[in-house]
This record gives C-alpha cells, sequence and structure tokens, in this order.
DNA sequence: ATGGTGGTCCTACCA
C-alpha cells in the first residue's frame, strides 16, 4: 500500500485552478496541501476539485492573504485550524487521514515570510515570523502517537535551513529566509518536535535543493537562484517508509507559474 | 547599488 503527498505555494488558487487540475489529474497525489490560496471560503472552488475524484476539501482561507487547504481522495478526520500567534491568520489546517490501516495527522503551514529587514526590534513582520518559530516549538511529532496516530508536517515555511538549501549562503546569510537566527529557529522547531527532514533523508546534504525562484529574475532557470522554503517533515516512525520525494522543478517554467513548485513525497507501506 | 515581477483588489499592501 502507497501513500502520496505534495505540497504547493499556488500563490492564488483561483487564478491557477487550471495548473492545479492538471498536477491533480497528471500525477494524482492523494492530498494536495495548498498554501497561500489568497481566497475566502465561500469562493474556494471547491467543486471543481471534487470533480477529479478529490472528494474531501478542508480549507482555511481569508480574503487577499493567506490561506491552506487539504485537497484529499481519502477522508479527513478531526480537521483543526490554530491560530498561531493570535492574529487572524489563516495559516495552519490540519486533519487525520486513514491511510493503509494507520492513522496520520498532516499539517499544512504557511510562516509568515517576514519582510525585508531581519532585525525582530525595526521590523514587526520579522518579529512576527520567530514568534510564529517559537509556537511552532511546541508541536510534537509524536504527540498522539499513543492514539496511534503519526504524523507528517509539510508547507512553505519560508526558510531555507542548510547551506545548500540557498543559491549562495554567503549572499543570503543576511537576507531573511537564511538569516542564522531563522535557520538556528526552525532547526530548533525540528529537533524539539522530534521531526525528520524527508526531503533531507531523500536527496543528500551536499546536493542543492530549491523550491522558490523569484519572480523578479530575467532568467529563473539560467540565474538558477533558488531556495528551498517548502519542506516535507514526518515523525520518525513514518521516515523509514519513505519511497520517493519529487521537487518538480518543470512547474516554475508553465505559463503563470507560481513562484513555488510542488514537492512530492511517496511512502510505501 | 538598486530595482526588478506578480498577486489581491482600488490603492496600498504583501510576497
Amino acid at each position: 500500500m502507497g501513500f502520496s503527498i505534495a505540497t504547493w505555494n499556488i500563490n492564488s488558487v483561483r487564478l491557477r485552478l487550471p495548473l492545479v487540475r492538471s498536477l491533480l489529474t497528471d500525477h494524482a497525489p492523494d492530498l494536495l496541501c495548498l498554501q497561500e490560496t489568497k481566497c475566502p471560503n465561500d469562493a474556494f472552488p471547491t467543486a471543481d476539485l471534487k470533480k477529479l475524484g478529490y472528494d474531501h476539501i478542508a480549507i482555511h482561507g481569508q480574503k487577499g492573504y493567506h490561506g491552506v487547504a487539504l485537497i484529499s481522495r481519502l477522508p479527513l478526520e478531526d480537521v483543526q485550524r490554530r491560530d498561531y500567534c493570535e492574529k487572524g491568520d489563516t495559516r495552519h489546517i490540519s486533519a487525520i487521514l486513514p491511510v493503509a490501516g494507520r492513522k496520520i495527522r498532516v499539517h499544512n503551514f504557511y510562516v509568515p515570510a517576514g519582510g525585508d529587514e531581519p532585525d525582530p526590534d525595526v521590523n514587526p513582520k520579522f518579529a512576527h515570523k520567530l514568534d510564529f518559530l517559537q509556537e511552532m516549538k511546541a508541536l510534537h511529532s509524536q504527540a498522539e502517537n499513543a492514539a496511534g496516530v503519526s504524523s507528517i508536517l509539510v508547507g512553505d515555511l519560508n526558510i531555507a535551513p542548510l547551506e545548500t538549501d540557498v543559491w549562495s549562503h554567503k549572499q543570503l546569510l543576511k537576507v531573511v529566509s537564511h538569516t542564522p537566527v531563522e535557520t538556528d529557529g526552525l532547526k530548533e522547531v525540528q529537533a524539539k518536535g522530534g521531526w525528520v527532514d524527508l526531503m533531507r533523508q531523500h536527496i543528500p546534504e551536499d546536493e542543492k535543493i530549491f523550491t522558490w525562484w523569484s519572480y523578479r529574475a530575467r532568467d529563473w532557470d539560467a540565474s538558477d537562484r533558488g531556495r528551498r522554503l517548502d519542506h516535507v517533515w514526518s515523525s520518525p516512525d513514518l521516515s523509514g517508509s519513505l519511497s520517493d520525494v519529487t521537487v518538480m522543478r518543470e512547474a516554475r517554467g508553465w505559463e503563470r507559474p507560481s513562484d513555488h513548485v510542488p514537492v512530492f513525497a511517496r511512502f510505501d507501506f
């Protein structure tokens, strides 16, 4: 029995509904986790996605900004939407999926980008990002193990933690997403929660991985100044069943693309 | 060194 999951910052689900459709049709993950849907709940294209066989949809959206969604072929149980930092932002949703006789809670996150200035004293957006990370440290991958529930955490975490997660470690050390306070913070979230970085379990640390390329580059592909901002983590009990991780780089070259590409992970039980 | 592009939704804000 297998299970496949995809995570994708879509940067407007309504504008890019055709891309979401073709991803689901051509690659058919069991679960697609979207971030930055930028869509109020009453305007989410639920009916369109159900037509493709994704009967179980849980959304947490707001007008204009943020927004996360779970689009699933498998039932979604005990859906939770947590208000990190109590700002009313729609940045988290989770649910339990019955997978091959197991139970897996999937958390889908959109971590604040943090603005331009990496100083929490002068930039409230950066302070918010650090506060958000602090709150994430309380999330344990084995929190529901006693109830027989494993965990997966995916999403746009807006941090590239390793030197090989950016095109130039030295040039990005003072750039938000790769500053030491952020990369250390994310590693601490990972360590305290007992999370396994599945992308790095599958792809060696000396190999560069990017999931995001700025819209502002003249030629994103040629300059290749990317960052790994999107992540797939799991509780330790699932990591041995990981069979594949794929970063869909070609999606950045699609017409009217998101600046992030989908990341797929597959488990075989 | 600076500004480059793209999204939402009406004008500026966010990434």
